[in-house]
DNA sequence: GTAGAATCTGACGTTGATGTCAGGTTCAAC
DNA sequence: GTTGAACCTGACATCAACGTCAGATTCTAC
């Protein structure tokens, strides 16, 4: 068995993660985070529980929703058995979002780029101004 | 004068941009948009506001907040006279929270990307399979 | 001047991930 | 067995960018 089975409780998986505690759970009703109970009802998560998590917490941040990395996660988990026509479009769609969403980040980020030179530069002078007074 | 005077009403504004009516007003209310105003109180757009609105669809996509938006669109709209270090700071933290977004996108780019492939596969096979049946 | 389309303001509804609070239970250590 | 920390469920709160609806007013064309 390589079962360590050194299982933590939700506590120890929220510091570990960054993820709130309130979070794990909500995760967990969602169907994208499973936990045994201990006989008193407490989770209990093993050490796959943080990549798992650290996962959702990429995918959340990327702007995907719980309805859909709960339709993709099954095809993670499952290599291939829980492909679908639908999945497989939910997967392409996702991609296009994203596609378009980093053009209009890095568009923006362009535009930031040239506010900031120019302030710094203004802010500079400013400062050059103020010392020379 | 080069002010071709071409006003148009909201509805036309909204068909031009693909904000929504509701949207131009919520616009307006946050300070990101102006207009000027009939006799009747209907409002009147320019020209330039088709670039404006376009402007704030992007840094909406770009997942900039109404706030942040209104806090830089003075350091858009005069070059240098509206920047404060506050502002500088708003530039510059919104362009580390666009990388760092930037980088999760990517990363589930590229696992969609894995997926998606498998997925293909694994849909062909099954074709292929029925197709010999 | 009248009809019908467009617009106005104001208010309440929605959605999704999470915060927060209440009241009760369980766990770990002593 | 007692205590204090950690945990449980359930419920309501939040926030932002809208949607939507109501009731009134304005515009445009005839």
């Amino acid at each position: 068995m390589t079962e360590k089975d050194t299982l933590m409780r939700i506590g120890e998986l929220s510091a570990r993660t960054g993820a709130s505690v309130r979070s794990l759970r909500y995760y967990e009703q969602q169907g994208l985070l499973t936990s045994t109970r201990t006989t008193g009802a407490h989770r209990l998560y093993t050490e796959a529980a943080v990549d798992r998590v650290h996962l959702l917490r990429l995918l959340y941040e990327a702007g995907l929703s719980s309805d859909t990395i709960a339709t993709l996660l099954p095809c993670v988990d499952a290599p291939a058995e829980k492909v679908t026509v639908d999945t497989l479009d939910v997967m392409q769609r996702e991609r296009e979002r994203i596609n378009t969403q980093i053009a209009a980040m890095l568009t923006t980020r362009d535009h930031l780029d040239v506010l900031i030179e120019a302030a710094t530069g203004h802010l500079d002078r400013q400062r050059d101004a103020a010392l020379t007074t």
